[in-house]
DNA sequence: CGGTTATTTGACGGGTATCAAACACCGTGG
DNA sequence: CCACGGTGTTTGATACCCGTCAAATAACCG
């Protein structure tokens, strides 16, 4: 029921946490009962909550968020399959500093962290890699705080559009990853202000399908950067 | 001529670096020669540079900031004195991600990224205080896009008044940790933006010379946070 | 099929940016 | 000591991007 499928095995050779440790290392850490699944919407934990694993997704995604007194949500970052998140949580007193819910349904690693921490200690290797997976994340914030300060919404619409476009020249199709409106809030702007920025770029080599948008040419793209209008 | 002071040695005994280590440890870390001074406005490391060491401020502060094709800067993050930076420059392929600058004349402590990696190999505890450093950096990142994509900028400034004021209740004089427009920045609006909006308060409570700000009541100021006008 | 949730579209207002100019501040050099 | 240029700060007028509110429409799911 909780079994690993080769595929599975695939996404943990690839991610940096695991890529580099050898098979008893890995074992050491994954208890195969600690596979779960989240359906989607549902949470996989709460800000506050006392942190007693990463995660690894196999399958889905998953939104790490922030809510305000007043309830209203900051998603800080989605994670896909393949990667890993929650690295920081091992330290930080133990809290997991953010929410994290599950926008698919997704089928998970838990990673306990006692455990790693014992890892740790054996081969210290090991917190290289750790190190260096919280090293990618906080360059993603970042370049994420660089952009909510320096680009107006508009350019990050089309940033956003580019970085999913797989190539950098050319035609492109892409498939949205999510909801619009989540979308909308990873970029720092409301559901209406994406739906007519999109549709502004109709004007610019940009077809829209329900939840596929195809780019006629990502360089002319990447010129609206800097033009206004 | 280039002494570590008893005030410096507690700075880094404070550090959550440094904290926990052995005298033996930090000695072996800690080059003599590799304390340095930075002039105010000079470039400590630019982004792309190769990453030889992180460092820790002895005196003075450092600002991490990013820039724009067009020249326009986004500040990361401004360090002061006892705070220690650029942790996960180790990783990331061996460069550093921004640029960072002096914005006071400063002085401090570069520990040689090397170095440190061998003593991780030999004491693994060592990379626990690693990954609490940039756990702590990760949070505050985190911080930072929720106050940008859920806050105004009126409510980031008396945010920012409310966090540098010691209390949070009461009266407290306030002095500004640095140049107006930098601090400006730093919240994510324009200079111009910064003092309207500060001169906005003075109808809360709030006084004003030059780098000091007073404030009558900080429990009233942090009403201000719900309110409009 | 009905009800909920996404998405779009429109009208409108406000918060910030922009542009421009006056002013204050500060270290330098005459 | 004061003149002076450079930088930082303030203030004003204006523009516009984006958020808000509202309603219509479309997509989704049980």
């Amino acid at each position: 029921m909780c079994l690993l499928t080769p595929h599975d095995w695939t996404l943990i050779k690839a991610n940096p946490l695991f890529a580099g440790m050898e098979p008893a290392d890995i074992d050491s850490l994954i208890n195969v009962n600690a596979v779960l699944r989240v359906p989607r919407q549902q949470a996989l934990f709460a800000r506050g909550d006392p942190a007693r694993a990463l995660f690894l997704i196999l399958e889905g995604q998953i939104k790490l968020s922030r809510l305000s007194p007043q309830g209203d949500e900051a998603v800080v970052h989605v994670f896909r399959a393949g990667e890993s998140f929650a690295e920081a949580a091992m330290l930080m007193g133990g809290r997991y500093p953010v929410d994290a819910t599950a926008i698919e349904d997704s089928r998970l690693i838990a990673v306990s962290i006692e455990r790693l921490k014992d890892r740790v200690m054996i081969k210290p290797e090991i917190a290289f890699a750790m190190l260096g997976s919280m090293a990618q994340h906080l360059h993603s914030l970042v370049s994420q705080i660089e952009q909510l300060k320096l680009m107006t919404a508009r350019q990050r619409m089309i940033r956003f559009l580019l970085d999913e476009a797989q190539a950098d020249s050319g035609m492109s199709r892409i498939a949205l990853p999510h909801d619009k409106g989540l979308i909308a809030n990873r970029l720092g702007m409301k559901p209406e202000t994406f739906s007519r920025l999109l549709s502004q770029l109709v004007a610019h080599g940009v077809e829209v399908d329900g939840g596929i948008v195809t780019v006629r040419d990502l360089a002319h793209l990447a010129d609206q950067l800097e033009q206004e209008t």
